[in-house]
DNA sequence: TAGACGTAGA
DNA sequence: TCTACGTCTA
């Protein structure tokens, strides 16, 4: 059940600051950062338009993010490239990648975490970015040969 | 990573009681009751043996646990029968169901665990029950026609 | 690398 | 019911 106390809005958090480290997908989603267990890119709708939340970026599978100190390129979400008895699809402008279209075009701010290796190799690690915006998105072929939509998202400064 | 404080030992874990609940798998794991996310039933090997630590019971899929007050019948881990994609198959006297086996043997206590749906449907719940001891095991011919393995397990009492 | 009684939301 | 950038062990 959802008995979190933070609801999933825009914007900062409050108590936490950039650099703040987690360990599982679950802890941020406790502290308020990032609500959705296992997907990449968390929304909210706000009267009937998707608006994107916050954004784990990840090496993992296919999704080769580029994290520059300030500007991140991030692979947008679908196409089935996880499961590999499913065939890999063009990537839809739904859901996620909607909400990070929609987070451009009305200039809201994104919570952006990065997400890597653990020091000991076995499992993961979250670190929290700080917010950024989103500044431009394209479509690039994958590994597949198939549609990948790529958000460009540049850290707002201070 | 696994930065947890309480090893997997066998039998009662300090300042948890029969009774405490609990939301998440994840939770289990760090007060020290059950250490595999996604497994029903943990272990250690001990000089080459394998000992059953805790048993986490569900109703879900095929696994239709029996619980009473004081026993449960317990049905084996393997043979597939979630993922739909690939055939059922007989248990083996394998991993979780030979360290229940040896637990039995041995006479070591096992903690058992009740897993259960949510109060508000969604998600589930789990409640600490004690601690028990296998008192005998058998096969039966499941919902697909293959083996599985039911572990009768009786609470210690007291 | 694949398998395992996971979770939440569309 | 299915999908989704999970997480651990063998």
């Amino acid at each position: 059940g959802k008995n979190v106390n933070t609801p999933n809005r825009i914007g900062h958090v409050p108590g936490i600051n950039v650099g703040d480290e987690f360990q599982y997908k679950a802890e941020l989603r406790v502290v308020g950062l990032h609500f959705r267990i296992m997907s990449g890119i968390d929304y909210v709708e706000i009267d009937g338009v998707k608006f994107a939340t916050s954004i784990v970026s990840s090496k993992k599978y296919d999704y080769d993010d580029k994290f520059d100190a300030d500007v991140l390129i991030y692979t947008g979400e679908g196409g089935n490239m996880i499961n590999k008895e499913k065939k890999a699809e063009d990537q839809k402008m739904i859901k996620g990648n909607l909400a990070l279209a929609n987070s451009m075009i009305h200039k809201r701010e994104v919570r952006v975490i990065r997400g890597g290796e653990s020091w000991d190799g076995k499992g993961k690690h979250y670190v929290y970015e700080g917010l950024f915006l989103v500044d431009n998105y394209w479509l690039e072929k994958g590994v597949s040969g198939k549609n990948v939509y790529k958000f460009k998202l540049c850290r707002i400064p201070g």
